[in-house]
DNA sequence: TCAAAAGTGTTAACCATACACCCATGC
DNA sequence: GCATGGGTGTATGGTTAACACTTTTGA
């Protein structure tokens, strides 16, 4: 089949930056590409954009096929169109990140994905194309993101202790914060509204005092957002 | 001329919501469709993007064609891809938006466009396509966007004074400012750190009293910027 | 001389920051 | 019993917010 229109059109791709926390640092899922260009080369879970889908769609369809995650937390990010970002001919990428918390099945590679591996974004081995621009690009708008709105959440275990909460907004920000002062924060912000719910459930099997567990709504959060509700650390 | 592809393809365009302050007021440049579909509603400038340039291009060409203007601060806002947004058949749009001091030549209709013409955000006429959304989603980018980094500046002439500046905030953000803390604030982290230059020059052929005018200096805000200069109103 | 907007300081409330010790648990 | 991280309150300095009158100009 082929298919023939009076103008030329760019081809269009959507690309994932896929962010995970491990052992305490930020780390983006890459696969590595069984295919020319760039084959063997390290690059971005993505593909083209099919035409009965919409651009979020073709995103999560990727990320399925290439790396077997679903249920992400997904937002777009930018598109890049530079006409020569691709050597074979114009490809216009559509581009977006994913938080995905940990303790989900593992990923695995298929479809055109040789492997698939996770690296922490202060070590990342080079990209294909513009990929390591867009990693960059990422990485900024989920620092800037973190500090306005409770994105983090989509990084941490559904229940998690407020050690881990600070740790992470500690990985995010890249400073560090104050152990009585963070905890004062999240009281008064999150938990006193009900965007983060205290459970009466502990850690077990840990070698010290077991600490609390809590959890994030996102319906309740969902719900102040809409009456303009200021979040901020 | 025929082009021919192994898959099919969406088109991809660009669409632009052109911000400029009239009035105290915001408003948005629309151009009246010349051409089916939509024939005679009001719409966003915009139009195909071209196999050899860039998308920032293909935005500022269509802006120019269809409206006359150059020069404007142009930025990317978000892709639109729903596969149902065009009737005729797959259009992906990425839309940016733009804003422009007031002062400079007139909006003239060329190209597709019939007539172009300046509405108040708050009134618009029904819009082609999902063009109403995308102004929505311009509207909240810019208002976030104002609170951290000083992109209002593109909205006032080259030369302004504080209260200009002031209307233009409270514009921006719908809420008033106190006049004094307001001065105070612009004193401290725009003017002291040089990001705005007191001129020796002031207002003529007022009724009252000549205000000072001040002049935006974006190369010394780029400046700052690299170095994490902390914007806040 | 009047109307209209420019320009200018002080105080009180609030918020952010810095800081140190006891508690519970598993080994 | 000891090592490990969990959990808790207060005092200080800085920032924000509220507030009113005098000045300059053109008509």
């Amino acid at each position: 089949m082929a298919y023939t229109y009076a103008y030329p059109r760019p081809a269009l791709a959507v690309d994932c930056v896929v962010f995970s926390i491990q052992s305490d640092s930020l780390h983006v899922l890459l696969v590595e590409r069984a295919q020319a260009p760039y084959e063997g080369w390290w690059a971005l879970p993505g593909g083209f954009v099919q035409m009965d889908e919409s651009l979020d769609e073709a995103a999560r369809r990727e990320l399925r096929e290439e790396t077997g995650l679903s249920d992400v937390y997904l937002e777009q990010l930018y598109t890049f169109g530079e006409p020569t970002r691709d050597p074979r001919s114009r490809v216009v990428s559509v581009a977006y990140y994913a938080l995905v918390k940990p303790g989900g099945p593992p990923v695995r590679a298929a479809a055109d994905a040789r492997r698939v591996e996770w690296f922490p974004t202060a070590q990342l081995p080079p990209l294909a194309f513009d990929h390591r621009q867009i990693v960059q690009v990422a990485i900024e708008r989920l620092r800037g993101k973190v500090r306005y709105r409770p994105v983090g959440f989509e990084l941490l275990p559904r229940k998690f202790t407020l050690a881990q909460l600070q740790r992470l907004y500690e990985v995010l920000l890249e400073r560090p914060l104050d152990k009585r002062n963070f905890r004062r924060k999240v009281q008064e912000v999150l938990i006193a509204r009900g965007v983060v719910e205290e459970l009466d459930e502990f850690q077990a099997g840990v070698r010290h005092r077991r600490a609390r567990l809590y959890r994030f709504d996102r319906a309740r959060y969902r719900q102040l957002e809409k009456q303009g509700f200021d979040f901020e650390l």
